[in-house]
DNA sequence: TACATATGATCAT
DNA sequence: TGATCCTATGTAA
């Protein structure tokens, strides 16, 4: 389930699970049989996180650049003897803790250069402390898709997915179908400094949680009951949150998007 | 058992 | 815009 807190957040945790020594990696799967050969028995110099990527980082080895897509998952097991890996495990990585990899869009060995690339193509990510977020504000300036789409451009912004965009146009009152360059300054102000909060939510949590706790009741996050996570992801046919309209959904960028068309006028 | 669905991205047309 | 790749899970049949 990954959008970039979940990406950040497995990066800070594996480094951690992993250790320092000798990190064993196989590909049970068989499709990456021949980089997990070359990766094995190396030693981790640290784990990288840019936008939904990841770049593991080896002592004198190629780096590794895994990328989730819409299916991959990780399961780590610490402290506990890890189980057999399923059979369609990509590749698994073995130090201290054991991690399984499974379904990715991407799993494959890049050299510095290639890492470069991959990260040229990106905007800047609101998990990143040192992001450029004018660029962010400058790229919706000169784009005429709709913000809704924009905002799942990577190279507009790193890390956001379908329920962060409709989340945060959600709290910034905009809606999905504006034009992008139609968006006021302060407005895209708003929707960078929203991003960064929201997603160091996620990150922390290990789940994406947008509501503001005063619309819930009250309480920690993780008091916060399933249902009442979210405002308008998946919500459609069922009251906004803030003034009871229905939900409505439909498609925006080639992906759904719902939105509170009350809240959110155009 | 089968089908629908999913927090993604690329490539062809 | 549509087809395609990747896997697991929940619901329907």
């Amino acid at each position: 389930m990954p959008e970039g807190h979940t990406i950040h957040r497995a990066a800070r945790l594996q480094a951690a699970a992993l250790g320092s020594g000798p990190i064993a990696v196989a590909s049970p799967q068989g499709r990456f049989s021949e980089g997990a050969r070359l990766l094995d028995g190396s030693t981790l110099e640290g784990i990288e996180a840019v936008g939904k990527h990841l770049f593991y980082h080896w002592d004198r080895r190629p780096i590794l650049h895994i990328h989730l897509g819409l299916f991959g998952r990780f399961s780590t097991f610490a402290g506990e003897a890890a189980p057999e890996p399923s059979p369609n495990a990509r590749l698994t990585m073995a130090g201290d803790a054991t991690i399984h990899l499974s379904g990715p869009t991407i799993c494959e060995l890049l050299d510095p250069l290639q890492v470069e690339q991959v990260k040229e193509r990106l905007g800047p990510d609101p998990l990143d402390r040192d992001a450029d977020s004018d660029a962010f504000v400058d790229a919706l300036s000169r784009r005429s898709i709709p913000i809704g789409a924009a905002l799942l451009d990577q190279s507009v912004v790193a890390g956001i997915g379908n329920v962060y965009r409709a989340e945060l146009l959600f709290l910034e009152g905009i809606h999905p179908d504006r034009p992008a360059h139609s968006t006021s300054e302060s407005e895209r102000r708003r929707l960078w400094a929203r991003a960064v909060e929201l997603m160091q939510v996620g990150e922390g949590l290990g789940r994406i949680v947008t509501m503001d706790p005063r619309d819930v009741g009250a309480g920690s996050h993780r008091a916060i009951p399933k249902r009442a996570r979210l405002y308008v992801y998946k919500r459609s046919f069922e009251p906004c949150r803030r003034c009871g309209t229905e939900i409505t959904s439909w498609d925006v960028g080639g992906r759904r998007i719902w939105a509170c068309v009350a809240c959110q006028p155009s």
